[in-house]
DNA sequence: CAGCATCCGCGTTGATACTG
DNA sequence: CAGTATCAACGCGGATGCTG
């Protein structure tokens, strides 16, 4: 994965396929998609959820920091959106399932790759940050 | 690109990969990159910026509903992570260019592929929310 | 266990006006 | 042309307490 940078035709390529498939950046499909994955929760969510379906006290435990609160409305984004689904068990106490739906599996494919990329440049990412403050005092 | 669904173990075996590697969802790589591309207009202009360089009017008008502020603020924000880089031209009327540096480059390889799937899959999206806020009225 | 309801601060965004 | 400065509105997200 470190040689990303080699494969940059293939990047200006689908680029400009979208750019030329009539992409209205107005009505844009990509903040309509993105705003919902790219919140402050919802990829972790997806990353956990990506390995194995995980009930709602797991995924509490499984994204450290996030507030009850959050992930109760980041999950039913989620599954408004139609990437993951639901699954009650009447049992006693009950128990709630969290599972990606094949449209969730679907996304995965770029979005692992994206979080891949994260993952492998976040410390050249803060070297950046870290030059541009100190240049700008 | 409708194929996706048949790239599924790639994404799994991503999402495994990076879950080993020892990533620590506290000081979270993924959103500390992810954060900023995904704000309301960073990709959106660094889609722009991948196909050629832009100066600022001409993606003040690329990305039409964008203020002078945030195109000003997003700008920054890019330049500041590393991704955009900026070139001042010295004449009259001043005249500035960005352009996507090396890593700006590597990293619409995965970023495009996210949007390239936000795009053919933006139709199933809002049938699914129109299906979910149909259900809960 | 798996939520919902309420309150509230603070950051992000937008509108507007001004400048080198 | 390419910004900066200021103000106001909005909503995300956190903390807390309660329920089936």
């Amino acid at each position: 994965m470190a040689d990303t940078l080699n494969k940059l035709p293939d990047a200006a390529q689908i680029a400009e396929s979208v750019m030329n498939a009539g992409f209205d950046m107005r009505n844009c499909p990509v903040r309509d998609v993105l705003d919902q994955i790219s919140g402050k929760w919802a990829s972790l969510i997806l990353l956990a959820l990506s390995t194995e379906p995980h009930r709602f006290g797991a995924l509490k435990r499984a994204v450290p920091d996030i507030s009850q609160r959050m992930l109760t409305q980041t999950l039913k984004d989620l599954q408004r959106d139609g990437f993951i689904s639901r699954h009650v068990f009447a049992t006693v106490p009950p128990s709630v399932e969290y599972r990606l739906t094949d449209m969730g599996r679907s996304l995965m494919v770029p979005l692992s790759a994206l979080i891949g990329w994260a993952v492998d440049n976040h410390a050249q990412v803060v070297v950046a940050r870290e030059r541009f403050d100190e240049v700008a005092q």
